[in-house]
DNA sequence: GGTTACCTTTGGATCGTTCCAAATTCCCGC
DNA sequence: GCGGGAATTTGGAACGATCCAAAGGTAACC
């Protein structure tokens, strides 16, 4: 059982009405701005309301009228800067809305995920908008939230979805234009042999944005070898060291598309190490563009997400799905990108 | 007027006392998990509860109760990874005691500041904790929450604050002893020429971390030139070019405590263009700990502020303060805590 | 059987607002 | 002065829970 805690005796629309020697009901047309409150008497209860300090109990208006004034946004981390602007574009847009933003993080833990959606649903959220953890699965998520209340998803898809449930909006990123905006930007610099680098073949954002990059190069009439696909844990580190992995064989590529921007930082770290100049003999592409690739030596041609406007969006596309409970399911895939930087450079011999 | 939507029909306590053929007090006390209603009712009734997939109003127990199940965040950049940390220690303490964080980003302008805090006050919640925009003053925070809703001030204060408002508990940074840690740190390394380096005395913190460094050098019998404090907007870039002032004179530091973590990334910068290897014949320290500290090259020795915990805290001290809303209002600092990595080297000719 | 005590259950009022149908006041022309 | 329509105002019943005092049921004991 949660706990709770007393509030301090507050002004209540009774207390003015009994000041103002009218009904309750009248003083409520006032703060509803209704038309039939005659000029005179608004006036006298306006001043009234501000003399006494008066707030507005919208809990106890919701419960009367059956509506709801928030919405809750549950990320896996808030901690992440992604998810961060994500939350800060929500929470902008519902603002200017009148809805107020109901929050819960997961930490990508999908018990977590139980506690913090039921216990969010019990507060009578107009609609979620819900990043899912991983390993969470649809089931879950619909036992908890139930069928009543609206839900977005944003990023990723819960696993194990019967077809029959996902009546589920949904706003993912257009990983795989991504990667083939990437690549094509490349090859008309006039790159031929290009890698894929980085990222793992069980997360679906690495595989979306590794099949843009097969289909600019076949569009292009260009090879993709296994040999120049290259796995790697995604992070600095882990890239600088898989670098070598690049030159094992005889394709001697120029540029490589990687699958994010820690990547491809760690990635031009690595090339350093073994006597190539990134920006200058290899170009380098990322995916994100966060803080740092702006920043980074060279600056980094990197995919541009926007999350804050992906934030503005879902919290549109929420209020739109409240506002028409039968609509079809949209999924909307929003678009990246391309942000042209120093570190995708023509290749030498061009 | 704010907008507001309109929800599906959902089951009540009356539907299951309905159902169960009991009356809705009996539920009621099934749900709290009160001792005295009878182990084969309870069962019934749970069953039942769970058969038609209720879910608790809360709204409805707390207009009853008068109590509240929720804290308002209020936050001048969610987007800035320092308050992102802080608000996911915020949301997890917060969630752990049953509570529900209410989010409000202002972006650091004092205006929405307001909007988002009347908004918010209107859903009633238990507490507020709110890190004030800059330039925010008292009164205004004073009118748009009331005297009835307690509140922590996170980081900084509202200016213009008449001391018989500041009744307001505040949480804040050890700026000062983080500074004299670093300071110190160096000393004992064996550095005699240290300098302080970034920020703007206009800043609180920057005054308060540079107070620190005066107070660990006049200590150790040092002298703290004023040309060894060097003033810069404090941007990695900035602070790259601010480098060489480090040695317009003959001074000739061996070590530079940074305002913080952007600062000293800058500074490292700039000393490799002059010829300077930082971590090997120039000592570096930075504040703040981010995320790039640890992987930087050399790594950044640095302060560590733990946003996270800092949240956690916060999320305790508001808590308590609804507990006993009468107690003396209470000043934290809270403690920073040294990080030695790399780029704190002793000087070479030690 | 009646009294006591205990264990369960319950009706009705209440929290602060909105809705609704009906009541009241106002103003105008005849 | 009066009928009538428009302009205002209003009492009371909701919304979905909780509180409280009191009632019903059971069992034990004298």
């Amino acid at each position: 059982m949660p706990q709770t805690t007393q509030i301090g005796r507050k002004i209540t629309l009774n207390d003015i009405a009994a000041s103002c020697d009218v009904s309750r009901a009248t003083v409520s047309l006032v703060l509803r701005g209704s038309p039939l409150v005659n000029k005179h008497t608004r006036a006298r209860i306006e001043e009234e309301l501000r003399k006494q300090g008066y707030v507005y109990n919208r809990a106890a208006a919701n419960l009367r009228r059956r509506t709801s004034s928030s919405i809750a946004l549950v990320i896996n981390d808030i901690g992440n800067p992604f998810f961060a602007e994500f939350a800060a574009g929500v929470d902008e847009a519902l603002g200017n809305s009148g809805f107020v933003t109901l929050l819960g993080s997961t930490g990508e833990s999908s018990e977590r995920q139980q506690m913090v959606l039921s216990s969010l649903v019990e507060h009578g959220p107009g609609g979620i908008i819900l990043s899912p953890a991983e390993g969470s699965d649809s089931e879950q998520v619909l036992s908890a939230i139930g069928t009543h209340t609206p839900l977005l998803l944003f990023n990723r898809e819960p696993v194990g979805g019967r077809p029959e449930l996902s009546h589920w909006d949904l706003l993912a990123l257009d990983n795989q234009n991504g990667g083939r905006l990437a690549t094509e930007h490349l090859i008309a610099l006039g790159h031929r042999s290009i890698a894929f680098f980085g990222g793992h073949a069980d997360s679906s954002s690495c595989r979306q944005r590794r099949t843009g990059y097969v289909e600019a190069m076949q569009a292009a009439g260009l090879e993709t070898p296994t040999a120049l696909q290259i796995e790697c844990v995604p992070t600095r580190t882990e890239a600088a060291h898989r670098c070598a992995a690049l030159f094992d064989d005889n394709h001697r590529p120029t540029a490589a598309v990687c699958y994010n921007d820690a990547v491809a930082l760690g990635l031009m770290l690595g090339l350093r190490q073994l006597g190539h100049q990134p920006g200058e003999n290899f170009a380098v592409t990322g995916f994100d563009d966060i803080a740092e690739a702006a920043l980074a030596l060279p600056s980094l041609t990197t995919l541009s997400t926007d999350p804050r406007a992906r934030g503005r969006q879902a919290a549109g596309m929420i209020l739109q799905r409240m506002g028409d409970p039968f609509a079809l399911a949209s999924h909307t895939v929003a678009p990246v990108q391309l942000v042209v930087r120093a570190s995708s450079c023509p290749p030498l011999s061009s």
